[in-house]
DNA sequence: CGGGCAACCACATAATAATGTGAGTAGCCG
DNA sequence: CGGCTACTCACATTATTATGTGGTTGCCCG
């Protein structure tokens, strides 16, 4: 028997929501509540194992009550529900710890199925939601930039650079003159067209050469 | 009709996806191949709507295909197959433009839908490959970590730092004498414990202040 | 009203970094 | 072989940073 808590601030969908899952073979719903006021207690009340979140509530919202929740308890699944596939929504929501992601507009039999596989570990998505979300994933991840060509040993120096080793360090660390560090820090500085170390700095993270 | 070209090694499964698929309504199988070798022009020559796209593959793998593909084109659909919901495989893929991700072990009706949604648009994928997307995406994100208490003008002397400004730039640029911008810069140092302005980038960086 | 704090400025010294010039060794490639 | 590049090292000079000590002003808050 899957416990169900839901958040719901539309009295009708809330209805329905229960009844629907309620009426179901092997789910059952705990309660329902119109914000996410109290939501804490609520759930420490009920110790659910799938939460239904709606994200538009007047008071403390979805994301709000999501945020709160996984502040004191990461084991409950919970489920989001929202009737627009929004981006600032979704990325918030998943960055935060959502389990799943779906649209109110999800016939009944799929609901069921998604509360079912968030339960058993999985993260349900609609379609539309999971284009999002891959969407997103692969525009902010790509652009490694320019190479600029810089050499394994100039590489090394950068990184401690990062690290922030002074060129003292870097040579007793990597077993050579100082001044050997110098011109191979000469030689980055050239190839990343900066002219000074927190340049180099800032630069490597950038373009995620370190 | 759904037009439908398979990349797979293994001989069965290769035969058995062609039946699978060929076999139901509003589904073809165009034509299966063993390596993505000559993927871009088979891909032009056939036209497919969906392509299955094994992972494993000996010579042109299936990554490297991926990226072929994209290279020319960006309106096929591209499903992923493989047997392991592995970490780095996912994340190239979807970083790639794949459509979706699935594993082997999917039931044949599962795969049908899948296919039929990844033509629509939709991004399918197996409830294991969600949770990992889910996961890689909460972990690459949160974690602004401590806020540090700077002031508003410490972020602004910070900024500029990162920004490659030297202490006399600084001084110019927000109209106060140098010595200020130092004891600013000694204030961020204590307060982000490090003890030189390449540390200070970088942890700028890292923990997003900037 | 007095304590705490952010923001401002000054002077001084030591440590690091940036720039220039020059040079030797080793490996790769046409 | 001769040219190219990566990597190594040296010496010298100037610029920039790091650190310490100290002081003024103005604001907020109990």
């Amino acid at each position: 028997m899957i416990k169900v808590l839901i958040y719901e601030d539309n009295p009708q969908l809330r209805e329905g929501l229960t009844m629907l899952i309620s009426g179901s073979e092997g789910f059952d719903v705990l309660a329902g509540f119109k914000n996410c006021d109290n939501v804490v207690a609520e759930v420490e009340a009920f110790n659910p194992d799938v939460i239904l979140m709606d994200i538009d509530m007047p008071g403390v919202n979805g994301i709000e009550g999501l945020k709160r929740i996984r502040a004191v308890n990461t084991q409950v699944k919970i489920l989001m529900l929202t009737v627009f596939d929004d981006n600032k929504n979704v990325f918030q929501a998943i960055s935060n710890g959502a389990n799943g992601y779906i649209l109110k507009k999800t016939p009944p039999g799929k609901l069921l199925e998604y509360i079912a596989e968030a339960q058993t570990g999985g993260a349900p998505m609609t379609a539309s939601i999971a284009t999002q979300v891959l969407k997103m994933f692969s525009s902010m991840n790509n652009e490694r930039g320019e190479d600029y060509n810089l050499s394994d040993r100039e590489k090394q120096v950068l990184q401690l650079l990062v690290e922030g080793f002074s060129y003292k360090m870097i040579a007793s660390d990597m077993f050579i003159a100082i001044d050997t560090v110098r011109s191979h820090i000469k030689k980055i500085y050239e190839k990343l067209h900066v002219n000074s170390k927190s340049e180099a700095v800032a630069k490597a993270f950038k373009d995620k050469i370190v």
